[in-house]
DNA sequence: ACGATGATGAAC
DNA sequence: TTCATCATCGTA
């Protein structure tokens, strides 16, 4: 897709420090753009999850601070990436205040639905696990100054292992 | 409905 | 060091 908005501004770190909820709302609508061998490529995000603090047992960080973790303790707005099912990456971004883990997972953009084509289509794998999508050339995340779509919100998906936690409205997404 | 496919975390 | 599990997708 071809960038035809006259102002698009990267979002900043600002964006992603806070409530992870706010934050999977607000990304509907803005683009995902990768830098591909000098061409941009921008999709909008049409499909969110939120992953909110180590009580929460759908979170990846719920066992805490291991190896595969460790990003989304840390500072707002960096990638946080994992290999599933042997063969798709997933996109995350990292939010809220740096100690406290909480990522929102990009789960669809309108050139590719579901966040293994996702990643698949924008060749976004583990490589950039940790880098910050407010100084990378490569990835980060545009606002292009249209307003804010109408949102929806279900439960999570693939998460029926997390007890109370599986059925809780943290999944949002346009159209 | 199910298999591909390998990293991850926990058990032993 | 083994083992079950997994924030998925394509084929059927």
């Amino acid at each position: 897709m071809i960038l035809k908005f006259k102002s698009m501004t990267r979002l900043n770190k600002n964006f992603f420090a806070r409530n992870t909820l706010t934050v999977a709302r607000e990304l509907l609508g803005k683009y995902l753009v990768r830098r591909i061998n000098g061409k941009i490529v921008a999709a909008k995000i049409t499909e969110t999850e939120a992953y909110c603090g180590q009580s929460d047992l759908a979170n990846h960080a719920s066992k805490g601070i291991t190896p595969r973790t460790k990003v989304m303790f840390g500072p707002p707005g960096r990638a946080y990436i994992y290999l599933i099912y042997g063969m798709y990456h997933c996109l995350n971004i990292v939010t809220e205040k740096e100690g406290y883990p909480a990522a929102v997972l990009i789960r669809g953009c309108e050139l590719a639905d579901g966040p293994g084509k996702t990643c698949r289509d924008l060749k976004i794998d583990k490589n950039f696990n940790g880098v910050d999508l407010c100084l990378s050339k490569e990835l980060w995340i545009e606002d292009g100054g249209e307003k804010s779509p109408i949102i929806k919100k279900g439960k999570r998906i693939g998460v029926d292992y997390a007890g109370k936690w599986k059925d809780k409205l943290w999944r949002f997404y346009t159209e």
